[in-house]
DNA sequence: AAAGATTGAACTATCAATCTTA
DNA sequence: TAAGATTGATAGTTCAATCTTT
């Protein structure tokens, strides 16, 4: 821990006025983008932002099937929340769970007719969400910035192990 | 809704390979940086984000006090989320319900000195997270940019309407 | 009627414990 | 023993309904 020099009552933090301006657009973003980004979904196709990207996921995969764990992965979910998740897919009819073909203790989840229907359906209007806030706003260049910005503070995260 | 020329199978969205890398760049941060910044409140200090932030917010006001709708819109937060809130913070002593001197509608929140106490121990080890993870890998020109950034994301959100 | 706030129900996520197979 | 997954309990968020004061 360093010395700082400012507490309570002077500024909210130990960090200079530039550096606070910054940081509080950041938690603003991190508070209304996915926000705005799940209400679209929850809206416009009764899909969670995980459900989505689950459903997106599987649609890209050979046979549309994936192991519940590289699901885990791929949306930045724990295990347990993604068994919870293909729980409510399944029952919409949206995905099937099939045992892996050679060990045992994992398990698929394939997508069904249905499930890539509304998916596609879903599709259009997401990217055009993401289109409209993300990446027309920022433009290429922006764009390119911001994701290199991103991957530095994933980094630092992974880095710090927790 | 616009013309795109490909579907699933081929990319994941109607996004060229660019603008998909940085989309997904986005969203591990989206998912990874509250994660990181919660727990790390809910180890040290017993806090979640929002109610850190309900905390540091009452301790920059006049009285240490705040009306309860003043506290969502700091927080980003629905009005009933941060009565829940407040109701948690009031049962651990850290803050007290007051009526409001001369609209009768409103509540105010007062902050304790306990509550203050625990505010003042959980601050640095929150601040060092925050320049750890975020403001030193930026520095002062990717912080800068990264605010710009975020705030045309913000402000396409907001004249989106929801 | 509108603003501020509260309440309880429904939903989702997180956590710890458990179970099976490798 | 570890990996993959499931389960149930707990905690937190969201939603709709309600209440009071303006």
């Amino acid at each position: 821990m360093e010395e700082r020099t400012k507490g309570h009552g002077d500024a909210p933090q130990w960090l200079n006025a530039k550096e606070l301006a910054a940081w509080q657009s950041v938690t603003l973003l991190l508070a209304r983008l996915p926000t705005a980004l799940e209400s679209q979904l929850r809206h416009d196709a009764q899909l969670s932002y995980v459900e989505y990207y689950v459903l997106a996921g599987l649609s890209d995969h050979p046979d549309w099937t994936m192991q519940l764990s590289d699901l885990a992965v791929l949306t930045n979910s724990e295990l347990s929340r993604m068994s919870h998740v293909v729980d409510r897919l399944e029952s919409r009819g949206f995905v099937q769970r099939v045992p892996h073909p050679t060990d045992r203790r994992c398990t698929n989840a394939v997508l069904t007719d249905k499930g890539h229907k509304h998916l596609v359906a879903a599709a259009p209007g997401h990217v055009e969400a993401v289109r409209n806030l993300v990446v027309d706003p920022l433009g290429d260049d922006g764009l390119e910035a911001f994701q290199a910005a991103a991957l530095r503070i994933i980094d630092r995260i992974e880095r710090a192990g927790r």
